[in-house]
DNA sequence: GGGCTTGTTGTGCAAGTGTATAAATAGCCT
DNA sequence: AGGCTATTTATACACTTGCACAACAAGCCC
């Protein structure tokens, strides 16, 4: 008896990945504290000690964790703007609205985003992973503004225009963490509303009487 | 020899703010997971054992330093806001301001509202704590935002004002978090100068020339 | 100043941590 | 089929953690 537990050998990408997802589970329900070896390969289907045939130590699991996450959401909020046949400030709206609604408003995923931010002052690698979600993120919406004021026929000044992507940053960033930690308080669609309303307000568009849809 | 080590009885109330300032410090530094019973007890200059006669557990401590934190950050924000003799404009502006530069604008305080807030899907003291924050500060915005659209002549809806509250919310919000994490990568007084425009725009007041003062 | 309360220290402990390493076995190669 | 290799398990270990508790002494009261 006490026989020795089955196995599958996994391929190697495979496997890290799964043990990546697990850490990000582990640190989502449970937090940085609670985020064991043990709990994560749990969760993982595997047994602790494996963890260190992957990586190095548990530093690192979480540091290639996090930014696999960074990476996701990136990935997620700039899949919003690849839309064909539809006008500069349709595009912007649409990105606006993905941004506020589920799959990106998440309280899984901000719990991960709070969690690693909080570690970011003391250590630089997760700094560094989140300062470049961040520029990507911004550097897109500034692209879709240029776009915009280009097509309402204003002239986009250099500093004028890095000005407005940060406070358009600002804006979904702030409606994102309302609408994660408070969710129900608001109506469906209501952030996406106040959100391209406060984002057209900035960039000094007249509102439209309707939209054209419907 | 191995003299027991000399202390002094501090008053309760007193103890009690100190282990909390210490707890802070130490979760600011080190996480949840390195500010350890032991490393608070340090900081505060007394020994492990005796935060167990103040609190049940590390984390009533830990709860009851988080509610400490949100009140600090409310009531500095609520500060910027009595100002005598000023236009409700200037207020807001004032109001922008301040939570746009330091002591508000603070790296310490950033890594222990995020770590904080990380857990506040699972721990449900926390995400009280949160709310009753974020709603004392949205309501206050949106007392100044009213004196503001009634000085300009503007008639404040009801639902409307909700939604420029959330929003201005979510600018401050959102160029806080910006300033906190990459304050360098802006010059001095540009976020709040961001902020004052963006907050303007939301609220559709047209651009003063130029500020009164100076 | 001598007791009494209680704030404070110091030690101990069981549970859990990350890491190291030996033993086993799954699955490919020939 | 049978060996080889590297993935995977299992165990051990030194260390830390939160918590419990007994000893102690600081400072108030009379």
């Amino acid at each position: 008896m006490n026989a020795r537990r089955k196995f599958r050998r996994e391929g190697e990408e495979r496997r890290r990945q799964d043990l990546i997802e697990a850490a990000l589970d582990s640190v989502a329900q449970y937090g940085l504290q609670g985020a064991t070896l043990r709990t994560i390969a749990l969760r993982a289907g595997v047994t602790a000690g494996l963890i260190r045939h992957y990586f190095p130590g548990k530093e690192e699991l979480l540091q290639e964790a996090y930014a696999a996450l960074v990476g996701r959401m990136t990935e997620q909020a700039k899949a919003a703007l690849v839309m064909e046949d539809a006008t500069p400030r349709q595009r912007l709206a649409a990105f606006v609205t993905a941004n506020l609604n589920a799959p990106i408003i998440d309280t899984q995923v901000f719990s991960l985003w709070a969690t690693f931010l909080g570690r970011a002052n003391a250590d630089p690698t997760l700094a560094r992973a989140h300062r470049e979600g961040y520029l990507g993120f911004r550097n897109e919406v500034e692209a879709v503004v240029a776009e915009v004021l280009v097509a309402e026929r204003l002239k986009p000044d250099p500093s004028e225009l890095r000005h407005h992507a940060i406070a358009i940053n600002a804006i979904i960033d702030g409606l994102w963490i309302e609408g994660c930690l408070a969710g129900e308080m608001f109506s469906p669609g209501e952030l996406a509303a106040i959100g391209i309303k406060a984002v057209e307000a900035e960039l000094g568009l007249a509102p439209l009487k309707h939209d054209p849809e419907k």
